[in-house]
DNA sequence: TTGTATGCGTTATCAG
DNA sequence: CTGATAACGCATACAA
């Protein structure tokens, strides 16, 4: 591919004017202007990134870890940031970490050798990293999303998920629901999840009523009604539930009225984190909504602000309820599940 | 940071030798190979890619770009392609085009300003892309997703949508249904929607039955009840449709039974795709299943074979028909919808 | 306004 | 086995 150089020699200018036409074309005279463009054109020239980035030792890169594109949550939030970036003129290198703290090591380390101008991580837990640990040594700006801004000491966008998840349990409280119970992936997976654990036991000690015990789920996105019966069969019976995200909320609907269970008349669901289609479902997701796209777009601004060298201490950002009509008001009874 | 030449000072020994001792472990005295690497470990020394990249001329970074990553389709997609790239030591840029040229356009050139190894794209109409009949005057691999393999001379990873549409078809008339309907998003977007649309015509016409006129709907992922009724409402009201892609199904199915219509009792609803979260719902959305983890895969690896320089012509990949719950016998009945 | 010369961090060629 | 040196393609300080 052509370079600057055989430009320059067809245009019959030096190298530095040739590029001077590019960088900075109102120090050069039109005439000349144009005869270096001309060239270009002729020889289809294209600007090489990875000489400009060598010699200006900046990328206009950002380095993206997420857990999984699988779920919307981070999709969706992965989309608000691409269109962010590039009208700023920067890219985006996407991987996934699955969670798994060798990958996470690996796929850091790859984007500090690309000399990537910025990182944006979800981890699993922000204060029990090895990876930001390694992070906390290096100068390339980085930039949790999602992890609740602890003792980590790096900058974080997301919600506050105690608070949120206090709303949540208030909520369903509030429309008279008492046996609450609170549903989530694996061994309370991630620090969010374990805020919005918090969040729901605050909400119902505030209220007078007790909270109950997580249920756990085998899997972190997709429900076994296995592991809900028996809190719906003992005597005091749940109500509502709340899953720590919305996957987890969505196919436990569609298992419990799978089972011949109504939501929510039976059962109340609610969900964690706001994916679009739980609008579009029915019995729609009642959800507590985190705003992915202005996450997504805050993420890519901060750590823009990160890389001029600013002082970044963004706020949490806010969550919406989003009422639905996978939520209801209990109806008194007793466990009506003892027959599966 | 630190660079070679200062590694190789540290070491006391010259900056090919340092070199070396990374690149051709072997062709160095162990002794002296330890000296480099002691030297690096000491100035916390990481190689940069830049450099590399400038040197070896090539970045082992492929270009992505889809529609969109609010479609889990692409999201489910991307995500297996970023695992198996960078089992192979390829880094993903990501972007998103909405489908629109003018962002098409931008992004490749971006890309190829970057020097991308290859590229990995999914546009609106592979047949009529202006960032297509660019491309064909590069020489950088380029591998279309999802895309018919047509008259664009590009390679092509994704499932035969004509045979599959008219499995989907055919699925239905077994069932015993006569009256099937496909609804697909604003202008038949898509060059799959088209092709999807012939199956499903060639299906009916094989079976002696007539295809309807299509259903379209005003947005192409989200469906709106309006637009159906009038086929629901006439004598030979629809007993089943198919919809060009699952999210328009799945809020099809939301908004029906909202409005109080049972699904699949008065209309049975079929998919196309197969994203994840169809198994899950109830009732479960009965779905082509386009394998979006494989086509992700292949799409890497045939790119990959693209860039070592063999000539690919990768065969369409199976799908499958999903069987769901969405989908069920027709009832013979007049149209029930007459009261909306 | 334009040209000259140098360096960004590697790799690879060629001697030694 | 190791060292000196020349690219890779561009941007910029400094001269002219």
């Amino acid at each position: 591919m052509a370079d600057l150089l055989s430009v320059a020699k067809l245009a019959g200018v030096s190298r530095a004017t040739a590029a001077r036409a590019f960088s900075s074309p109102d120090l050069v005279r039109p005439a000349t202007r144009e005869k270096v463009f001309n060239a270009a054109q002729q020889l289809a020239f294209r600007p090489n990134k990875i000489a400009q980035q060598l010699r200006s030792q900046a990328t206009q890169m950002i380095g993206v870890m997420v857990p999984s594109l699988d779920n919307p949550v981070f999709a969706e939030q992965l989309q608000a940031m691409e269109v962010a970036a590039r009208a700023s003129g920067y890219s985006l290198i996407v991987t996934t970490s699955e969670y798994s703290p060798s990958r996470e090591g690996d796929i850091v380390e790859e984007m500090l050798r690309q000399r990537v101008d910025g990182l944006v991580l979800t981890v699993a837990e922000a204060d029990n990293s090895a990876v930001l640990n390694t992070l906390r040594l290096e100068t390339t700006p980085c930039l949790l999303v999602y992890n609740p801004p602890g003792k980590s000491g790096f900058p974080s966008i997301g919600v506050d998920n105690r608070a949120a998840s206090a709303d949540a349990t208030r909520h369903l409280i509030t429309l008279g629901h008492e046996r609450i119970g609170m549903v989530a992936g694996p061994l309370l997976q991630s620090d969010r999840a374990r805020l919005r654990f918090d969040g729901y036991c605050h909400a119902m000690g505030e209220a007078g009523l007790i909270a109950r015990s997580l249920v756990e789920m085998t899997r972190h996105t997709q429900a076994d009604l296995k592991s809900l019966i028996p809190a719906l069969q003992v005597p005091e019976a749940l109500s509502a539930v709340i899953c720590t995200n919305d996957l987890l909320a969505i196919s436990l609907m569609g298992e419990l009225q799978r089972a011949g269970f109504s939501v929510p008349g039976e059962l109340s669901v609610m969900g964690f984190d706001g994916i679009a289609l739980g609008k579009h479902l029915y019995p729609s997701l009642c959800t507590i909504e985190q705003p992915r796209a202005e996450i997504g777009r805050a993420a890519v601004h901060t750590l823009l602000a990160m890389i001029r060298g600013e002082k970044c201490t963004p706020a949490p950002l806010p969550h919406a309820l989003r009422k639905g009509e996978s939520v209801g008001t209990p109806t008194s009874r007793k466990s009506t599940l003892s027959t599966l």
